[in-house]
DNA sequence: CACTCGTGGTC
DNA sequence: TGACCAAGAGT
């Protein structure tokens, strides 16, 4: 049998990881809990940026990285604290369950493992808050262990390289067999980084730099021209917009009347103040039997307007309602009085926050 | 698999 | 200006 190819039907050249090194060695981005070249960032580190990375941009994690990092220098410290504390600190971040599982997380590393992040896949999927991603993220940056993380830069640069048709999310699996294919033998940290960077800054959701690219002459969407089509996903619904009351109420003595929220869904364990139920139906006009009972009458005042928040699957609108009470008004059974001056430190998600501004101004 | 779960930036 | 996107995880 002839087994001869003809030049004409030979299949491209597969993308190399050295010629991506190569190019990380002289590209890379300088972030805050990036080593310089050939040195590791502390597990601890590694995994604390990971887990605010989480769908969060770079540019917005990194004073919150800072803060935590010198807050909480290490995971015994961390675990030892109050949840509420890594609340407050969390508060502005989103995806607050993130910080929930952050703090279990360390609690797990310290009983499980002594304090030391386990250098192991599989123990630390097992973690809270980590999966498949941060795993693999975690044993690559900090240990080199042989681990490709796919997250979004690496399922836009490999669904080009290789031009995967098939759509998101269906196609993740190809995606990450493709991108363990091209795993280097050793460096798989800086392998693994150099994949993200080049996603960021290279090959970008819009308007790649192809010319840039080490992989411009291997990559099949580039020599296609459809690079920007890739990676296919499917259409996403819009969620239908809520609505809803808040209620700010202001003491006498210049305090605001606050609560928690229930532990899990969500803004979960964050800090609010009261309001109603959010729903499409919600009727502003029985609004008040959602305010809070404070004894006594109390004269609600109807700001105009309403304050708007677009969460990831549901658009927001609050009604806001404000009243002035006496300074010897009680709080409701589970909420407390906070000083204004003393609303920055709590943990208040941005919603709140909107509707806060909105009432004191 | 489909849905929940925040926020800020970009074009 | 609204739709998309950002180092995803849990259920």
């Amino acid at each position: 049998m002839n087994v001869a190819v003809r030049p004409s039907r030979r299949k491209k050249a597969m993308p190399d990881p050295a010629g991506l090194l190569a190019w990380y060695d002289r590209h890379r981005r300088v972030l805050p809990w990036r080593a310089r070249a050939g040195h590791k960032t502390a597990p601890y580190a590694v995994w604390l940026s990971e887990i605010m990375l989480q769908q969060t941009t770079v540019k917005t994690v990194g004073a919150y990285y800072v803060k935590f990092l010198s807050q909480w220098p290490t995971v015994e410290a961390l675990a030892r604290s109050p949840l509420d504390d890594v609340l407050r600190a969390w508060a502005g971040l989103g995806y607050y369950a993130r910080a929930r599982n952050l703090h279990a997380c360390a609690i797990a590393v310290v009983e499980r493992h002594g304090g030391e992040f386990p250098a192991d896949l599989e123990a630390l999927r097992a973690l809270p808050g980590i999966g498949d991603y941060t795993a693999a993220a975690v044993g690559a940056i900090a240990f080199d262990l042989p681990a490709v993380p796919v997250d979004g830069n690496v399922e836009r640069v490999v669904s080009r390289l290789f031009a995967v048709e098939d759509q998101l999310p269906a196609a993740k699996p190809e995606i990450k067999r493709l991108a363990a294919s091209l795993m280097p033998p050793a460096r798989t940290g800086d392998f693994a980084q150099a994949m993200m960077d080049l996603g960021a800054t290279i090959c970008t959701p819009r308007k790649p730099a192809c010319a840039l690219c080490p992989f411009d002459s291997v990559c099949i969407a580039r020599a296609r021209g459809d690079q920007e089509s890739f990676p296919r996903k499917a259409p996403k619904r819009e969620g239908k917009l809520r609505r809803g009351a808040a209620f700010v109420v202001l003491r006498e003595d210049g305090r605001v009347l606050l609560r928690q929220r229930p532990e899990k869904g969500l803004l979960g364990a964050m800090t609010e103040v009261p309001g109603s139920d959010w729903s499409h139906d919600f009727d502003a006009a029985t609004a008040l039997e959602a305010a809070p009972k404070l004894g006594g009458k109390v004269k609600w005042r109807k700001l105009a307007g309403e304050v708007t928040h677009v969460f990831t699957h549901f658009p927001l609108a609050l009604t806001v309602f404000v009243a002035q009470v006496p300074k010897a008004a009680a709080a409701p059974k589970g909420a407390r009085w906070v000083e204004v001056a003393d609303l920055p430190g709590e943990a208040l998600p941005n919603v709140m926050r909107k509707v806060l501004a909105h009432a004191l101004d």
